[in-house]
DNA sequence: GGCTTGGGTTGATCCATGTCAACCGCAAAT
DNA sequence: ATTTGCGGTTGACATGGATCAACCCAAGCC
């Protein structure tokens, strides 16, 4: 089932996979290319997916063999210890990539799973690595999206390295706010496709913790939160929140 | 190649600048070359610099442009929050590479510092780009290095996000064992090139929460420690440690 | 309708780690 | 040789978040 807030209203006549006619263009790999350079990577980007909600895109430890695109949908990644503990990775919306984890092993390192019925664009990995060969703006471009997935790994090194809960908490929703905005939606009232669990586990917080927090940025006129919806009433008390450190 | 020999007055000897005959090959960006082709990094590779114990190799927010390989020494990178805090967020040995982060925003977004007086190979990225697109070997090679970059500030994410205190420490010393025995050193003794606090940062703890449990595990048979200097006693104990979580 | 189930909230209590403070010891400076 | 200072260790105490437990609510199912 989809939400209102699905990013596409569902197209029932065309379903060729193309990026030059994707609106997530800007956001995702093909940004800075002519339109020449746009049809040879359409011919790279063959496969489209579905993905229910629930179902993995793919596994830790299986075959890497191509990254994905997010064409709509919501994804999260975890990683599993051997002795059971799991840790959500990420957070993953239309027009992101996943599975540059899995370039470097050539096996995937963590389970991306979709929290929404998703759509995803199958690149093949040798063959974005031939493109960009070619097309040096595409090759920067993919360099570019890389190391800004090594900032912001960074950034959640610092939230659980040295932030307190409700400054992750605050931080994470300043994020999605963020991420929401530059897709064009609200950037003041979302729904979460996510558990309590699955935050708390992305902020390395337990459950109760992170709604603790919740009601207490309620109580605080910061947001307002009826299970899943969210709004955001004073970004600038949350913001205020995260730098006023004990 | 074109280094100029004034800034190095001590070595007597012409220290040719040059990845093909250095002996950090198979840990660092020239792995699977061949002869012809490491000749041509060679050319890319012109500068090395040597970087004092305590001094920036780069800071935050400066202009970016190279990637920089260790040649010898220890660094440390860190992030720095508007209001004061600040997390290492890794720590880099011989053969390992620094710079990464910058590529994305064309800033560098973290600072890095050495540790120990540390000697680096400095690498135009605009240039590897090019040479990579001719390439392959180097191209996926390079491709590969970030997408362990990756995995591994996942690892860290794990860690601080679900380890406790001494399950940290732990997986922290068996990581730096590991990475001593690549490198040829043994793997049971070394001496730490950063303070408990450095480490406290890194791990998301305090400095006394480190010393405590260094001197935890000294008392438990685990290690020897004194100051910096470490001996590891007992693999196997510190794995466990690390397993049978509560 | 009532039952079941998974997610969410809230309260009481516990404990790992932070905080504050004293002290030690080595090395550099004088 | 003495002083100074930084890094490290250790102890006493405080606290944020975990844990355990009860309960609520909405959705799906009989």
């Amino acid at each position: 089932m989809t939400t209102s807030h699905s990013l596409h209203p569902i197209n029932l006549s065309v379903i060729k996979t193309a990026c030059s006619n994707c609106n997530l263009r800007e956001l995702c790999l093909p940004l800075g290319l002519t339109h020449e350079e746009l049809e040879r990577l359409d011919d790279l980007i063959s496969t489209r997916r579905r993905v229910k909600r629930g179902e993995h895109l793919y596994r830790s430890g299986t075959a890497f063999d191509a990254i994905y695109a997010i064409r709509s949908g919501f994804f999260k990644t975890d990683v599993l210890l051997e002795d059971g503990r799991e840790q959500v990775t990420g957070f993953q919306m239309a027009g992101e990539l996943l599975g540059l984890d899995g370039i470097g092993t050539e096996l995937h390192t963590c389970n991306a799973i979709a929290l929404e019925d998703s759509e995803i664009c199958s690149i093949p990995f040798s063959r974005l690595e031939s493109l960009s060969r070619e097309i040096h703006t595409l090759q920067h471009h993919f360099h570019k999206v890389m190391s800004r997935e090594i900032v912001r790994d960074h950034g959640v090194m610092m939230l659980l390295g040295t932030m307190r809960a409700e400054e992750r908490l605050a931080a994470f929703l300043l994020n999605l706010s963020q991420r929401f905005t530059a897709r064009g939606f609200s950037h003041a009232e979302f729904y979460l496709r996510m558990t309590r669990e699955e935050i708390g586990s992305y902020l390395g917080l337990k459950l109760e913790t992170v709604s603790r927090a919740f009601s207490k940025f309620q109580e605080e006129g910061f947001i307002a939160v009826q299970q899943k919806h969210i709004r955001i009433l004073d970004v600038a008390g949350l913001k205020a929140l995260m730098n006023h450190h004990a």
